[in-house]
DNA sequence: AATAGACTATCTACTAGTAGGTAGGTTGTC
DNA sequence: GACAACCTACCTACTAGTAGATAGTCTATT
């Protein structure tokens, strides 16, 4: 039945997140999902034929939510957002074994098939391009030092939220991770804006 | 013979380095090394009879390395330290396929032999110690702003820099991993100090 | 309303290939 | 002849993926 099947696709689709984020994309196969769900591993390819199928419908699905979500702060303030995106970031590490599918993803990079090389590149650069539109729109306010470079700062921010992701799950500190975002958003305000010498 | 012993002993290690920063612990195979090298599989589990053996020797090495390095830089001061530590890492990354071993090993932490997860931790804290070290000394003599927290700063510093190279293979542009580099530095200097607003 | 045909979701049982690892034999050099 | 360095040949465990069967459900036609 149509419920029920979506039901069973969702499920793996959920499970597929949980190991991607944790062991990445050699590092699961579909017999994890198979023993976590508790249908036989041919059931799995029944819905997924193929792994690529079930990761690259994965990482479509965050393009989608990131998409989302940034409607959903599209109001609050520049500063504000970027608090949000750490969030965000944070938030993956709840419970302290996952990383960001960014994070994972470019690190397995050469091992993964085409098509996923190619959505991962897509996931990136979707979220490169909304911090560069929020950090100029900063710049544009004044609220954020005007001579900062905007891809660099962009490129500085997502890959110091998904490095810290990674430290804790080793160190495990989430008032640390909360402190870095921080940092972070004083690096890119004005000298003069609050915390300035 | 011992000296041919420890030209194919190093020479497995120099492969098993290269692998293991492009595909990572779980993205090579002994029959990989193999296949590169031209003896067989067999004769690699001679000289390193597990992998968890080969890969904690090249851990254990690259501390060694990492030791040796700092020394090599112990009288330069401390913006140039740190400059010389960015260019260490982007060096790794001349060819566009490596990463750093941070930054693979880390993300695969998870499912890494415990032996293995133990040393990498090792590495790190022997990275960042030296980043503290490094800051405290500029805090001190007055290069760098007295107000960053040292740690969180060693971290934005190691984390973004092993980011970096994982956005190279993907985006491939070596001056913008350089322009980052001073990016970081700037952020670490005392406002008034050289590209002050 | 009965029924035939198709569809969904699952199963068991398999393939071909690769992984890490080992036992035991061969070869070349001191 | 001892031993280091290599080999062949194997093992077990696991991988992604496929073939074919089946129980239950939905749908269209009579």
């Amino acid at each position: 039945m149509n419920v029920k099947e979506r039901a069973t696709r969702k499920r793996i689709l959920d499970i597929a997140e949980e190991l991607i984020l944790t062991r990445g994309y050699n590092g699961f196969s579909y017999q994890d999902i198979s023993e976590t769900i508790g249908i036989r591993k041919a059931s799995i390819h029944y819905h997924y034929p193929l792994k690529e199928n079930l990761v690259d419908r994965y990482i479509r699905k965050q393009i989608i939510l990131f998409k989302m979500w940034s409607k959903q702060v599209r109001n609050k303030d520049n500063i504000e957002k970027l608090n949000q995106f750490g969030i965000m970031y944070l938030n993956l590490s709840r419970h302290g074994i996952k990383i960001c599918p960014i994070g994972m993803l470019s690190a397995e990079f050469p091992v993964l098939p085409e098509k996923i090389q190619t959505r991962v590149i897509n996931l990136m650069e979707t979220e490169i391009q909304w911090l560069e539109h929020t950090i100029t729109s900063g710049i544009r306010e004044g609220v954020f030092a005007k001579q900062l470079n905007v891809h660099r700062t962009a490129l500085i921010i997502i890959t110091t939220l998904s490095g810290m992701l990674k430290m804790l799950r080793i160190h495990k500190d989430p008032n640390e991770m909360k402190g870095v975002i921080q940092e972070l958003i004083s690096f890119l305000l004005k000298k003069n804006n609050k915390r300035g010498e």
